[in-house]
Parts: structure tokens; C-alpha cells; sequence
DNA sequence: ATAGGGTTAG
């Protein structure tokens, strides 16, 4: 750490600040801000921005909101830093209503502000939202600005409407690199890898130069589509004909897109050839894809390394004892939950999401809370027996103890997903699309019977979980049931 | 000259 004991004003102590905010080394970041303190040194605008937006970067959000508070003029990229600094760190909601709250004070935002509150709006995943947003930049001189367009198109695809994402992009009238990528993304967020690929043709045509980030949208793309052929070429040329090294993201996909697609043994002789070290993500691929094709050894050999990489992340254990129960192994199924009680590990609670009228409601497994529970139980009901009677059977596996079956069934169509789809059916009128936005991944129940409702009440539900986007109507998942 | 800044596995 260099020391100031020289004379040091604080011009050059928010210099410093910065260098290190860039390089993310909020250690040392800290270290200045402490030198700061004991030198009693005013803390200047300059001084003040340059802390809050390196707190804020960092993910400490609190410390960089308590500072942000100390500021009394009004200034636009220190309203920026915090923004942006929620969006990143996950915290969307409050880098919208910081957003909002700038509008209401009449802080003009610029056009950092804009692109980081939109950032923020594709997190959340309201589509009202995400077109309140859409009219205000139309509104505002950076309609056509390139950066603006390019975030549009991403919060339209990830709100759910990849339609409104093409004609964002079709209005654009530069496209550059990372304009063509994000909407191959968009595409492979949706399961539409035919038109993600299309794209990629078209996006040559134009002359556009692809970069890593196209290629992980294509092998996205690929992922969410089952065209493991097609992914694979991807992969192989990436490097040949483009001269694009592959990064570790390109291989987990890779992994995945063969695991998932049924060829094993190929992803892990895949892995074994990896020019770097295998990380957690690519291990974790591996895993996912043992659960889906049940191979219990070479499960058994991943969850090992995910373990040893990433021994805090429950979300792992729940793999691998989705596994044991996929295949009946019960008494493991108890071993690894009582490793994760050992170390202190609970899954994380599931929620879904519905927007009703613009508002998001929340629903999680078994709520009774909803002041119209009554109903939505009622609903419930109705669609089990009217689900049961066309045929479809719960397929308990999914469920992770080793309950009797009746309970299992239970649990199952308490599911919050259920809940949000039953809520949406009793509160909307008929032919209004239901929007869910979960935060763990479609269980195979919940999306069974989404499809089964889709079609009994005439529906389309299109549910956003934590890494892709499924389109239920008449019967049938956009996903064909591969995800 | 310029802080804050658009696409990125599961």
C-alpha cells in the first residue's frame, strides 16, 4: 500500500480511490477511505462520489447509501454510482425506485443513468414496467442512442417479450457487435435457437465482426434448443475461423449442451481435455446433466468437485439429491441432507412472482397468506381434478424427502408456481397472458402441469425461472420439454 | 480531458 505521508490533498487521494474502484480492490479502496478519516480531511463531492461509487461497485450497498445520503447537491454521477451499483449487486428494486425518485426530484438523468436503471428493470422482469420504461427513453433524447437500444433489447427479452426486443432491434439503425449479440441472447433465452442462428447469418451478411460473447449467445442459443450438432460447430469454429479463443463460459456451455443432450461420457472426456482448469460452473453442468439422465457414479464424481470448489452453495446438494431420489436411492437421499444440515445449508426458498395489473405479487410454497387465498386454493382444486381427469400424473421424484406418495403429491401442488398460475387465472380476464417470474428453475411437476392448464383454461403462461424463459399454449412448452 | 456505463454458463 503506498503511504501518504506526504502532503497529500485530496485530489489525489480520489485519484487513487478510483484506480483501485477500477480494479475492484475494495481492501485498499477501504485503506484510503480510512487514511481519509484520520487525516480529518472534508469529504469534498469529488472525494464523496468516488467513495459511494466504490462501496456501491463493491456490493456494499448500505455503507454506499449512507454516504450517498451525506451528499446535499444534486449530482448526476454520483446518482449514478448508486444506481448502477444496486443493478449490479442485485438489488433491482431499489436501483428503480432510486431511479424513479431522481425523476420526481427533477435530477435529469444522463444517459449512464438511463442505461443503469434499465439494467435494473430486466432484473425485475415486469413487462409493464419494462414498457413504462420503453415509452420514457422514446420519450427522451436518447431514443437513439446505441447503448440505450442495446439495454432495451435485453430487458425486453428478459421481462419476457422477445418480440418487443426484435423490434427495439429492428429499429436501430447502427448495429454493432454487441447490439447483434444481445439479441442472439435474447433468443437463446427464449429457446429460439433457429432464429438465434438465423441471426448469426444475417449479422455476417451486414459484415458485423462476432466476438466471445455472440459465440456464448449462439451456444446459449443452442443450449435451450437441443441442437447440440449445431453447438458443437459453433465451438469448433469460434476459434478456427474466427480466431476467438473459447473462455471457460464457453466450455461450461459446451458441457452442458452435451451433457444435457444425453452424451456423458463425451462431456466428461470433454472436460478432461480443457486447456484450464474446470471450474465450479463446468462441474456443476456435469452434475445437472447426471440428474437429468440419472447416472449416479459419474454424479457422485462431479457433485465431489462441486463440493470442493464451491462447499457453501446448497443449491448443489439439492442436485445431487434430486439424483439419489430420481433413482429411488432414498437412504442417500437422507445422507446428503444431513450433510447439508451439518454444515449449516438450507435450500433457498422458492418464489414466484405474478404480475397482475403492473403490481407483482409474490406467492411461496404453501402460502396461505393472500387475502384471496380461499379462492386461489379453490382454483387449485378445480385444476388438479380437471388436470387429473385429461391424464396427467405427478410425477414425484422432483419431491426431496422420502415422503409417502400422498404427501409428496401435496407438497407438489402447493408449489409457488401453482400458486401464481391459480392466483393469475381467478384475477385476470380470460385470454390474458400470465406472467411468472420464479427465482429457482421449473420443477418437472409445475412445468407438467403448466402445460396441462395452458391448454385446460385456454392460456397462454410464460415463466421466466432463473435461467430461461418457458412459453406454455394449448398443451405444449416453447422449451419441448429440454431445459 | 472526465467519474457513473449496453450483450456474457447453470
Amino acid at each position: 500500500m503506498r503511504r501518504f505521508d506526504v502532503k497529500l490533498d485530496w485530489i489525489s487521494l480520489v485519484s487513487v480511490l478510483r484506480a483501485y474502484t477500477d480494479v475492484e480492490d475494495l481492501k485498499q479502496g477501504k485503506a484510503v477511505h480510512g487514511s481519509v478519516v484520520k487525516l480529518g480531511l472534508d469529504l469534498e463531492p469529488d472525494m464523496l462520489i468516488a467513495l459511494t461509487a466504490m462501496y456501491a461497485k463493491s456490493g456494499e450497498v448500505t455503507v454506499a447509501k449512507f454516504l450517498f445520503n451525506q451528499m446535499e447537491i444534486p449530482d448526476v454521477i454520483l446518482w449514478n454510482a448508486m444506481i448502477s451499483g444496486y443493478a449490479k449487486n442485485g438489488y433491482a428494486d431499489e436501483a428503480v425506485e432510486l431511479f424513479r425518485t431522481m425523476i420526481s426530484k427533477n435530477i435529469k438523468p444522463d444517459s449512464v443513468s438511463v442505461r443503469s436503471a434499465i439494467v435494473a428493470y430486466a432484473q425485475v422482469g415486469s413487462l409493464e414496467l419494462a414498457r413504462w420504461m420503453d415509452d420514457f427513453i422514446n420519450r427522451s433524447e436518447y431514443k437513439n442512442d446505441v447503448f440505450v437500444n442495446t439495454a432495451l433489447i435485453d430487458m425486453y427479452a428478459k421481462c419476457g417479450s422477445v418480440t418487443s426486443a426484435r423490434s427495439i432491434f429492428n429499429r436501430m439503425l447502427k448495429k454493432d457487435v454487441v447490439v447483434w449479440s444481445s439479441m442472439i441472447v435474447s433468443y437463446g433465452l427464449h429457446g429460439q435457437g433457429q432464429d438465434a442462428i438465423d441471426l448469426f447469418q444475417e449479422m455476417k451478411l451486414a459484415g458485423v465482426k462476432p466476438n466471445d460473447v455472440t459465440f456464448l449467445g449462439l451456444l446459449i442459443a443452442c443450449n435451450h434448443s437441443g441442437l447440440v450438432q449445431e453447438g458443437w460447430e459453433y465451438f469448433s469454429c469460434m476459434r478456427r475461423d474466427y480466431g476467438i479463443e473459447p473462455r471457460h463460459q464457453h466450455y461450461a456451455c459446451v458441457v452442458d449442451l452435451l451433457g444435457r443432450g444425453g452424451y456423458l461420457d463425451k462431456a466428461y472426456e470433454f472436460i478432461t481435455k480443457m486447456p484450464m482448469e474446470p471450474g465450479i460452473t463446468v462441474w456443476g453442468a456435469l452434475l445437472s446433466a447426471c440428474k437429468i439422465h440419472r447416472r449416479v457414479t459419474l454424479g457422485e464424481y462431479a457433485a465431489g468437485r462441486v463440493f470442493s470448489l464451491d462447499p457453501l452453495n446448497a443449491g448443489h446438494y439439492v442436485q445431487l439429491s434430486n439424483l439419489y431420489a430420481s433413482v429411488g436411492m432414498w437412504s442417500h437421499v437422507s445422507k446428503v441432507r444431513v450433510l447439508m444440515k451439518e454444515k449449516g445449508l438450507s435450500k433457498d426458498l422458492g418464489y414466484s412472482l405474478i404480475e397482475i395489473n403492473g403490481k407483482l405479487q409474490a406467492f411461496r410454497v404453501g402460502d396461505k397468506s393472500h387475502p384471496r387465498s380461499k379462492e386461489i386454493y379453490q382454483e387449485l382444486e378445480e385444476l388438479e381434478r380437471r388436470m387429473k381427469e385429461a391424464g396427467f400424473v405427478p410425477n414425484t421424484d422432483s419431491a426431496l424427502h422420502d415422503l409417502n406418495n400422498e404427501d409428496k403429491e401435496e407438497n407438489l401442488c402447493n408449489h409457488s408456481e401453482r400458486l401464481a398460475i391459480a392466483f393469475g387465472l381467478i384475477s385476470t380476464p380470460p385470454d390474458t397472458t400470465l406472467r411468472i417470474i420464479k427465482n429457482l428453475r421449473a420443477c418437472v411437476n409445475c412445468h407438467s402441469a403448466a402445460k396441462f392448464i395452458s391448454k385446460l383454461a385456454g392460456r397462454e403462461i410464460v415463466v421466466r425461472d432463473a435461467n430461461r424463459f418457458h412459453h406454455f399454449k394449448d398443451g405444449l412448452c416453447s422449451c419441448g420439454d429440454y431445459w
